[in-house]
DNA sequence: TAATAAAGATAGTAATACTATTGTTTTTAA
DNA sequence: TTAAAAACAATAGTATTACTATCTTTATTA
């Protein structure tokens, strides 16, 4: 039996919580396959309904949709990386050691050894790599927001943001330049996959030292004084 | 009459050339009012052809579907992009001074004056700020990609990447740094207006100087030897 | 053992994303 | 100028999606 982390998310996310009963679980640890395989768009609770030998019906009584239980999912992943740099980084003191660990624990939340039995970090890392923005284009953003559903994602921005500022308190972007870590992560670890030609990572070493070695480039200069 | 600028994009984003008939026409300025009014989600077809008094299947005759529409004018943007740069530093030499035209083209492409009566630039950039990156981000990128449905994209990419690399030959990152560009601009515009958590632009003052003093920030400071 | 909650089975609906066919204009070219 | 061809409109039809509703069975708990 895995170790019982708990993710404490947002309630007004699911119908019943998932992680509370077998079939909530299943639900979790399928969907991320299935999302993974099909993407986003080709993904139904029908499809995952026939995957876990259980119905459509059923999987509403946990999730109002596709696109809340996709939200789901993706607060889920920043939590994670929110413990994951939470566990990493507590006995250092120096914010620029600090920064660094945030930007492995961003570029490397799928590397780290699985705590949670029935989530799949590295399936949900792609996910949100992929699907990730989706979340929050849509027409619904600021009603969305209002509820509390991006809450996780901001939190980290929060987190990551003050680091930013310990190490250079005069730099004008604190927040913009968390934002765009997470961002700039997730995008060039797609591009250098599908669309290399938008990007200067490569496939061909190892991507996720490439990632953070840019990454670490990036935040040195920009915070440099 | 609007003077005639016809864009050139990749033939197979559609079935029948929408710039040579009044119809096609019709399709592209009503589907941008439309995408822009209710999120790429809830457009469709069907609803398209009530607004412009035709039917779906008129609108099929020249696209495949709404994923490529979009795709068109998601081009057509980036074109347009270029076009701007193009016309706006064609008599600058110096590198530093052509970035800088580069990323007002960019932040402010729906600011300049429309030159092509169909296309209402404005709403265009609202569209590709919301909806851009849904474009790539599915299970057909590379199989798009190889078709070139992404070309506008990677040349303006290319265009200022090397750009980047006149500024500063040394700095080792011009293509992540360009497409870095496009996606903070986009993306912090729409935080501005939605998630204002996520970055350090507000709407209070003018969004677009804003965006223009951070991202000139960002450039001189990364670039910077 | 009765009550209650969770899950499964089944059916049904409106909308979406198309395809196909036929008829009517409009354009063009002989 | 007229016949052919292309463009468009009108209509119908299909499979799938995104649900809602209801009813039955199974498991849990008081």
């Amino acid at each position: 039996m895995s170790v019982a982390i708990k993710i404490a998310l947002n309630g007004g996310l699911y119908n019943k919580d998932p992680q509370d009963s077998e079939l909530g679980r299943n639900i979790i640890e399928h969907s991320i396959e299935l999302i993974d395989e099909l993407g986003i768009e080709a993904f139904t609770f029908k499809k995952l309904s026939i995957r876990i030998n259980s119905t459509e019906a059923s999987i509403y009584r946990y999730f109002v949709n596709k696109h809340l239980l996709l939200l789901y999912l993706v607060n889920w992943y920043w939590e994670w990386v929110q413990y994951l740099i939470q566990i990493n980084s507590r006995h250092i003191i120096d914010p620029k050691d600090k920064l660094k660990i945030i930007i492995q624990s961003i570029v490397s939340a799928s590397k780290e050894n699985p705590m949670v039995g029935y989530v799949n970090e590295s399936k949900l890392q792609k996910i949100v790599i992929s699907d990730g923005m989706k979340v929050y284009h849509t027409k619904d953003v600021d009603d969305e927001n209002s509820k509390g559903f991006f809450k996780s994602y901001k939190n980290l921005a929060l987190t990551v943001s003050q680091v930013i500022s310990d190490v250079n308190p005069n730099f004008k972007y604190p927040y913009a330049l968390a934002t765009n870590l997470f961002e700039m992560a997730n995008n060039h670890l797609f591009f250098a996959q599908h669309l290399p030609k938008l990007t200067d990572i490569s496939v061909k070493t190892n991507v996720y030292d490439e990632m953070e070695e840019m990454l670490e480039y990036y935040v040195n200069k920009l915070l440099a004084e």
